[in-house]
DNA sequence: CGACAAACTGAATACCACTCGATATTATCG
DNA sequence: CGATAATATCGAGTGGTATTCAGTTTGTCG
């Protein structure tokens, strides 16, 4: 029974690391010539496998790049949270300017991969799977609003999924408006007051604290006529 | 010379509706089954020639799809447009509102033909002229912005390109976001409250008067309460 | 070893965008 | 009108690629 057992084991490992070389040499070739310049017989050939070998794992191109990218998608998430964990600072404002920074650094760094990604939501019927890997790497985004939420530092009548929506989608833009600009070392010229703009935007929106000037002048002149009052009174 | 204008006119004439014809026949088939779905055979039988004809009018398959989508750009350029003029109010906030408003109806009517925009961003190099449209799109936006800063109700100091981003790329997050909820009926319900968000956050960070119009009523009835209670005390 | 199963292979297949020579339609003359 | 040129149209054929499958190799167990 061990001997079976240990067997098993070694074909199981044999398959994992057959499946892990075609998804290594999968990913090379698509980031190489993108999805559609991306030709089987080239990753059968970098994977060391046959083509049709390919098929007895991932049902089709589409699905094998799915694969790729529910990867890639992961590894993203793990580095987010790997960021986070670094970011002392407990206010819920500093630590979305510390995401909003990886996120979009991501974004421009990994643009032809993440639109790849995009881009094959509508050919597939299995994007259920790469929706679930989504919603894992915005969890981040989520814990850190709902805690804020929890540690009154924002509003608790503000709903998660529009501030989740301004949060990316404001980023994902910027991250495309940058892409047309296009300055291999300006970038960080660019990127920085993205991200100010929309942390400041969050705190001025999404943040408890919104006593302006003239809002803390109206309750210095209701305690001026509470003491005149008071005189009067007296 | 008369005679010969006229036979030049009706053969453009003819070439034209031709051109039409495989244009819409081309939008119904790519709305049907999307672009790597849609076959250039079902294209020219709806449209009624042959498929060599359609290479006539359009170099590739890329480059149709492209045809059609300018046509539809332009449409909701236009339409955008007249939707601005009916607004009567000058306020940047209460445009931007109707342009939110027509935006995310827009975007979550024509879902899966934005989608097909932008993934066709990547596999083409004849982007510029998608692009170009796109620019003209986001035109009405820009100006409405540009006139608030001009009128002072818009911070001067905010950079156009932030805004724009935050306003479209919060407004595609939240379609998809509204999408995903997929209720038929329910989607006015949900529309609203992303758009009154929006809105409100503009307002709060871009806006430059920070006072609601309670607040400055409150202020007027305070001014109006110290003075007589100065009588009073006088 | 022999028998069976599982995994692998690449030549053959199916499918599709696109080409091109043949055909039909229209324009321009005498 | 008839002839000729110019233009437009067609759809069978071409090339190229994802996918399949019959045959081969590799692994397992009595």
């Amino acid at each position: 029974m061990a001997s079976k057992a240990v067997h098993v084991e070694t074909q199981r490992d044999k398959l994992e690391r057959k499946e892990a070389a075609i998804l290594r040499a999968a990913r090379s070739v698509f980031v190489d010539n993108g999805f559609d310049g991306a030709r089987m017989s080239e990753i059968a050939k970098r994977a060391g496998v046959g083509e049709g070998t390919i098929y007895s794992y991932y049902e089709s191109k589409a699905e094998l790049m799915l694969a790729v990218l529910q990867q890639f998608w992961d590894g993203l998430t793990l580095e987010a949270r790997n960021v986070m964990v670094g970011v002392k600072a407990p206010e819920a404002i500093k630590r979305l300017e510390a995401l909003a920074t990886y996120h979009l650094e991501i974004l421009i760094q990994n643009a032809d991969f993440i639109n790849l990604s995009f881009a094959l939501r509508r050919n597939n019927s299995e994007v259920s799977v790469s929706r679930d890997h989504l919603r894992q790497y915005v969890a981040v985004f989520d814990e850190i609003f709902c805690r804020g939420q929890d540690r009154g530092e924002l509003r608790p009548d503000s709903l998660l999924w529009h501030a989740r929506d301004v949060f990316y989608g404001t980023l994902e833009y910027s991250a495309r408006s940058i892409e047309v600009v296009a300055d291999s070392k300006g970038n960080d010229r660019l990127q920085k007051p993205v991200v100010d703009n929309l942390i400041a935007l969050f705190a001025n929106h999404f943040g408890t604290v919104k006593q302006s000037n003239e809002i803390e002048k109206s309750a210095e002149q209701l305690n001026r006529i509470e003491s005149k009052l008071d005189q009067l009174l007296s």
